[in-house]
RNA sequence: GCCGGGGUGGCGGAACUGGCAGACGCAAGGGACUUAAAAUCCCUCGGGGGGCAACCUCCAUGUGGGUUCGAUUCCCACCCUCGGCACCA
């Protein structure tokens, strides 16, 4: 009888007492690192955990086989807003909070049978762990790739703090979805723009192994865009306006300008001109949604700029739906070629001029009733009409340059990454402000700066650290005197973008690791996760590995080598999540079932990258699989003593071909496709076909049973472990390496064909793989069911595909 | 609106490079074993029509066209759906 209740356990014991799972730096082998994305620590292991790291020990134990020295690190993404959440709420620290979830959910993991390499485990929120980002930030503030500045940032009121730009979407916070409001405050930013270009040429050597959809997303976030920057004069006086466009083609159609409402100009000229002081305090007051959902405003300012290619007077606006942060915060209007600004322009009566002429439909209205944004030819544009607007573009810019008013400019969409929190669970930011010296960085010696455990944090108002005197009031690591500490902590997302290279020296206090021992395990070769990390941890991580490279920390530009993104597991189409209570544990179906059930349950049900709504039809076939398999075995050690050793006859024969063929076909979905359900599924065919052969015992059957474990081995481990050790009636664990392919069993001498007669299919034939055209021809002719077709016809076409097919064509 | 992924039986999903659509599993129905149940084993299972029958035949991969001896696969147009982005000039 197969009892998982007995053997998981046996098997679990058996793994750690043996470190069957740490990864052995002295190996000759070729490493092998194959990375989860780690769990934060939130209390539960649901179904989507399971998912992704089932996944991960897939190729954990499949490549452990394949002589590969595979590490398969885990550790805890323990920093963040949560655990301050649960311990207002409770009345407890943080700290306390995360460390009972760690060690439940760790509870939890062991029982799925993963194989990690427990002895590198890490948790972002110890000293010994978050002293680095520290030593990081410092080393990022020496190269300038860290400053303080003050700007209008996204302020959520749920969670108190500021966000990142990448943690806000369509205008409502990524965690609670609460409104964002725009903040003036003074925050620490990192530059990662000076690294968008190179993480853009970067994807050359992602693609293939990244998953396209991954690609697209960070190459619209990073958002090029090649331009020109043009000077406009403003009539009547000495200033100029500087806008950006990509499009100097269409500069003869400009006929006006529009201004953010923060824009300089609009702030020095405000109070005497007609510029409305009303309107640019009401678009202070639109929250990101509103101004997104809202139809565009604007009032004209009075002012007239020079267009430099005609000298024609535009108007000069304002309107929020330019902004500050991009360009120049400033932009020529061209509304027969631009669908904003053709609204705008609708709106306000402002004049629309066609300048590009589309090269089908022809001719185009001179008023269109849309905007025409794509390519054509130039018209109503001084000389450069009857153009290309490629060319044009061209010479236009190169002679606005020429006449120094225009330099050509990439701009990117991505910003700075804003890393200042105004919360307390997370790594305090390690500088000092001196009223004398201005502001000091905390000396390497000192680090780390500790989170000092008992400050009273009432998630309300400015950092929780602040009103805590004894971490606040400290000495200017310059002159000595009275100084204040920041008290901001560090965006988590910062603990998560290099613990990849933590794990290969999690215990080093030298340095956040040696460069020796990440050398022989980095890159990451196979990471796993969810899709939802695409603009986030993905982008940072590349970010923070290129920095490291710079500092001669590690070789590769590309952290992760492959990526394999998980679909998510849904509750009735909706997110699992802990607030909305709809989170599926694993914890009863291993009770009921066992771990191996459950992990080849969830990988059977779909392949990785889909969305998986969370169903338990299907879990009962998971497990009756399992429960065959086991029978099949004991079936199979119950006749072995007394079966022939003959090998030749027909059955067994077949039965060795299907042996060599199912593991090529496991083999290649794990490597290639990483398609496990269709892995599954040919394991269940190859099960099916031994069911259905009568001299279990034999040595086919030896070889195809002993097979049929090891390609089980990397989905349902325990099983297949305790299985082989019976099948070989041996005490220690036996499976070592994956099976060979007999590849001169993977051909076959004779092929069905299937015969084609006018595109419909009539029959199959059987015939040698070596047969030649006409013979096949011969064949099909002798068969009445198929000549019946040709009877009295012409044959005006015969194709025939190899081994596949045949196809008559009549008259 | 823009970018990306999808649309195949009652359900989850297969299908190499354009070559027998529906693998594998779930659910369902029928049968065997059993005093009975569970478990197990065997059979049927996209739809329509025909035949006593082994079978024959037509339709079918979101819709409409096209290319081809042959299209779930390629091309064009459209519909629906999921995910990402939020006026990026």
């Amino acid at each position: 009888m197969y009892n998982p209740k007995e053997i998981e356990p046996k098997w679990q014991k058996f793994w750690e007492d043996n470190r069957s799972h740490e990864f052995n730096p002295e190996s000759k082998k070729k490493k092998y690192y194959c990375l989860v994305m780690f769990p934060y620590p939130s209390g539960r292991i649901h179904m989507g955990h399971v998912r992704n790291y089932v996944i991960g020990d897939v190729f954990a134990r499949f490549y452990r086989l394949n002589n590969r020295e595979v590490f398969h690190p885990i550790g805890w993404d323990s920093f963040g807003l949560p655990a301050e959440n649960a311990a207002i709420k409770n009345n407890i620290h943080p700290g306390h909070w995360t460390g009972e979830n760690i060690a439940h959910m760790k509870k939890q993991l062991k029982l799925l049978g993963i194989s990690y390499d427990w002895s590198t485990e890490i948790a972002t929120s110890t000293p010994e762990y978050y002293r680095w980002n520290q030593w990081f930030f410092l080393k990022m503030l020496e190269k300038n790739l860290v400053y303080k500045k003050k700007s209008e940032v996204n302020w959520c009121s749920e969670c108190s703090t500021v966000l990142a730009n990448e943690q806000v979407a369509a205008g409502v916070c990524w965690r609670c979805n609460t409104v964002i409001e725009k903040k003036e405050l003074e925050q620490w930013f990192i530059k990662i723009t000076d690294f968008a270009g190179d993480l853009l040429a970067g994807h050359v050597e992602l693609t293939n192994n990244w998953p396209d959809e991954v690609l697209a997303m960070q190459k619209y976030w990073l958002g090029k865009s090649a331009g020109v920057e043009i000077d406009f004069q403003i009539e009547d006086s000495d200033e100029t306006i500087k806008i950006f466009t990509t499009r100097p083609d269409t500069l003869f159609g400009a006929t006006f300008v529009v201004l953010a409402p923060e824009h300089p100009l609009i702030k020095e000229n405000g109070g005497q001109r007609t510029a409305d002081r009303g309107y640019i305090e009401t678009t202070k007051k639109k929250t990101a949604q509103e101004k997104f959902s809202l139809e565009k405003t604007g009032v004209f300012t009075g002012l007239y700029a020079i267009n430099p290619v005609n000298n024609e007077k535009l108007p000069v606006w304002i309107s929020d739906y330019v902004t500050m942060d991009y360009g120049t915060g400033a932009i020529m209007c061209v509304p027969a070629h631009d669908h904003r600004d053709f609204e705008f322009a609708k709106k306000y009566n402002l004049p629309i001029r066609v300048v590009i002429q589309p090269l089908s439909p022809i001719p185009y209205p001179l008023s269109p009733n849309s905007a025409y944004e794509g390519e054509g030819i130039m018209l109503n544009s001084g000389k450069y009409s009857d153009l290309d607007n490629k060319t044009g573009a061209e010479k236009i810019t190169d002679e606005l340059i020429k006449k120094g008013i225009a330099t050509r400019k990439t701009n990117w969409r991505m910003k700075d990454w804003l890393i200042s929190r105004q919360r307390y669970w997370g790594t305090p930011i390690p500088v000092i402000y001196c009223e004398k010296c201005d502001v000091q960085p905390v000396n390497y010696d000192d680090l780390p700066v500790l989170l000092p455990d008992d400050a009273t944090i009432t998630g309300s108002g400015d950092s929780p650290l602040a009103t805590y005197r004894k971490f606040v009031e400290t000495l200017c690591p310059k002159c000595g005197g009275e100084a204040r500490r920041e008290t901001d902590t560090m965006d988590t997302f910062v603990d998560s973008s290099w613990y990849y290279a933590r794990y290969c020296d999690p215990d080093n206090t030298e340095f956040p690791f040696d460069p020796e021992k990440t050398d022989k395990l980095l890159p990451v070769d196979q990471y796993i996760g969810g899709i939802e990390h695409a603009c986030m941890h993905l982008i940072y991580a590349r970010f923070w590995q290129r920095f490291m490279r710079e500092q001669g920390l590690v070789k590769d530009a590309e952290p992760f080598k492959k990526l394999l993104t998980q679909g998510m597991v849904t509750l009735k189409g909706e997110t699992m999540s802990k607030s909305k209570g709809n989170i599926i544990e694993p914890d009863e179906l291993i009770k009921k079932y066992g771990a191996d059930t459950l992990r080849i349950f969830i990988l059977f049900a779909a392949p990785p990258e889909k969305q998986l709504d969370w169903s338990e039809s299907g879990v009962e076939g998971a497990w009756r699989f399992l429960n065959r398999i086991w029978r099949i075995v004991e079936r199979y050690c119950a006749a072995k003593s007394g079966a022939t050793a003959e090998n030749q006859s027909q059955d067994a024969q077949k039965l060795l071909k299907i042996t060599a063929k199912t593991i090529k076909k496991v083999s290649d979905d794990i490597e290639a496709e990483k398609q496990f359900n269709t892995a599954i599924a040919s394991i269940m065919e190859f099960l099916n076909e031994l069911y259905s052969y009568d001299k279990i015992g034999d040595n086919a059957s030896h070889k195809a049973i002993e097979s049929l474990l090891i390609l089980l081995y990397p989905f349902a481990p325990h099983i297949s472990a305790e299985l082989y050790q019976k099948f070989y009636d041996s005490s220690t664990m036996m499976i070592k390496s994956w099976p060979e392919i007999n590849t001169d069993l993977l051909k076959d001498e004779s092929r069905e064909i299937a015969v084609q007669i006018n595109g419909k299919l009539r029959g199959v034939i059987t015939v040698n793989s070596n047969t030649s055209k006409d013979a096949v021809m011969d064949i099909i002719k002798q068969d009445n069911n198929l000549l019946k077709y040709l009877r009295d016809k012409q044959i005006k076409k015969f194709i025939y595909v190899e081994g596949k097919l045949a196809s008559i064509v009549t008259e």
